[in-house]
DNA sequence: TAATTCTTGACTAAATTACTGGGGAAATGA
DNA sequence: TCATTTCCCCAGTAATTTAGTCAAGAATTA
């Protein structure tokens, strides 16, 4: 799992196609001049959405693009995928010798970690943050959650 | 927040550090060599990680780095962080101007979902990763942890 | 038919990542 | 003092990724 720029185009572009969806389609030219992004290059992300079935998209006028699923049915974690290609990562390409003993052990440990935030991020769907945005006052909350919820962590719970 | 290759690598280096830090100093080319890493390239992160005080370096035969504080009170997001130099990537500087009414405000809807990524990993400190590694069985409970934690955000509570 | 819009592919510039190499400076031990 | 070990710092560079351009074409609507 990783967080560039690249996925954050397309999570804001989905954003945009969630929170303007009324039954309608949406052209990318649209999309492209509300967030001042080449449009050119903002085809090339949603070839990628296109082929993961995240949007669906309709040629000639009037065309445009639509969410392929319901919002709520679609995860952050699958936007950022459909356009990351994850490059393998583990430069052992999942062997665990890459090094002596400890090595992948090391491997195990930030892969523990990575798909914590790839569960994390497949728990937030676009629905999620629409409405956490049309309620102004939801990050609050949210902080307040995490809070609760990530204390007992370092207290040496585990 | 931005989670790429180079933050892993700087990650896996201070849970090295964390892990094998039984009061000594361990040599940077103990760790290049545990994980393949090449040790100048490694040099470059040690500096950044040393300029936000992260580690400790001391010259020398016999020298090498150690933990600039305790692993409990050094967070994933402080590693990252350091070595990632946060590239504004706001785009349009933080202002709230860069088109028409909606542009920004599909910042807002980034900048608050990359916070609570952010909060997330503050919260895990290399102490907790170590000892999540120890335990072994520790991924299956934070898993389950998440799953109680996270339905409420699906389910229309906000 | 003409206009619109997605679709595809090739190509390029800029930035970032990952790495190399060299020349120090400080500490240690002989 | 001198050699060795280690961090420290800087300059350069190849590979990769990001971001963008350009052009041709297919499907749809009016």
């Amino acid at each position: 799992m990783r967080l560039t720029t690249k996925g954050r185009y397309a999570v804001t572009a989905m954003v945009d196609l969630a929170l303007n969806s009324t039954g309608g389609r949406i052209a990318l030219a649209e999309i492209a001049a509300r967030h001042d992004i080449s449009q050119s290059y903002l085809e090339q992300l949603f070839a990628a959405l296109r082929r993961s079935g995240l949007v669906d998209g309709t040629r000639g006028p009037g065309g445009g693009y639509q969410l392929g699923r319901a919002g709520a049915e679609i995860s952050v974690a699958d936007v950022i995928d459909a356009v990351d290609e994850s490059v393998d990562a583990t430069r052992c390409g999942g062997k665990r010798n890459c090094r002596g003993d400890q090595g992948c052990l090391t491997h195990d440990l930030w892969e523990s970690l990575s798909s914590q935030i790839r569960q994390f991020l497949s728990s937030v769907s676009l629905e999620t943050v629409v409405k956490q945005h049309r309620a102004g006052t939801a990050p609050q909350v949210l902080h307040k959650w995490l809070k609760t919820v990530v204390s007992p962590l370092n207290s040496g719970v585990l």
